[in-house]
DNA sequence: ACGTGCTCCTGTGTGC
DNA sequence: TGCACACAGGAGCACG
């Protein structure tokens, strides 16, 4: 959603300056070199991998990552800078790329080649990109939940806390069933549901409330009334994260 | 190789 | 209304 809106408002811009008000949100770049790396190029188109997002630039690529409360706005005139703007890149037209973050989880910075980023994080491949037999393939042998792994951004890059209790609910898989004990037929069918699960949610914006009947995201709170069926929603810690579930229609067996 | 707990940071909701 | 406290959608790290 974010790559779709800064390409569709600032593709063919120019650069004109950035102004980083808050240089903790670089990320292994000093201000002065960030500057020197942006300053005058075109924005030439934007990629998504997983969380991540890289806007390609003549020479380099501006990587972000929103963290948790990290979001992108493009300005169009004289507006107030929102209360948490960290870095603002001023375009050409007057336009200003801001990237607001009040925790600050976030971070931005440069890299030069896309394939080199995600090879030096090991990030795993795109959920939304990524074949079924590669998935499977990938999580087929750990013995670990299927919850962690679906966050795990080494195995598949993309899936955040929400989504992955969604897909699972959508799945009728157990959150902390082993990833072993699960069938052929149960993991083609999360990796289906995390396909739909993210595309469902880019369309409607990420406004959960306008999602279709059934899911979990337009009613994720402790005893409310499973979507799909008798159940009444049960929250629990699964590494470390709030995890929400049906225990009536995603059981352990 | 795995889970756990802590860390970074700030805003919001809850209970007293 | 004010205050203390728990908790939040991410992710890296040390530790056992």
């Amino acid at each position: 959603m974010v790559r779709r809106y800064i390409e569709a408002d600032c593709q063919g811009s120019t650069i004109i300056k950035a102004n980083v008000r808050d240089p903790s949100i670089l990320e292994q770049v000093s201000s002065r070199l960030f500057n020197r790396a942006v300053r005058g190029m075109k924005i030439n188109r934007v990629v998504r991998h997983g969380k991540q997002l890289f806007l390609e630039l003549d020479q380099n690529y501006l990587t972000i990552h929103l963290g948790m409360t990290g979001d992108v706005i493009v300005l169009k005139g004289r507006e107030r800078l929102p209360k948490h703007a960290r870095v603002v890149l001023h375009l050409d037209g007057g336009r200003r790329l801001v990237y607001d973050d009040a925790r600050k989880f976030g971070a931005i910075g440069i890299a030069g080649s896309i394939a080199r980023f995600i090879g030096e994080r090991k990030l795993g491949p795109d959920a939304l990109t990524m074949s079924k037999e590669d998935f499977i393939t990938r999580v087929r042998r750990s013995h670990r939940p299927i919850k962690s792994l679906l966050l795990d951004q080494h195995v598949v890059a993309g899936v955040g806390n929400l989504y992955a209790d969604e897909c699972l609910h959508q799945s009728r898989v157990h959150p902390q069933r082993a990833t072993s004990e699960l069938s052929q037929g149960e993991l083609e069918t999360i990796w289906l549901e995390m396909r739909h699960v993210l595309w469902a949610s880019i369309k409607v914006s990420t406004d959960f409330q306008k999602l279709p009947q059934g899911f979990l995201l337009r009613s994720r709170t402790e005893g409310a009334p499973c979507p799909r069926g008798d159940g009444a929603l049960i929250s629990i810690k699964l590494g470390g994260r709030t995890t929400m579930f049906c225990p009536v229609c995603q059981t352990l067996e």
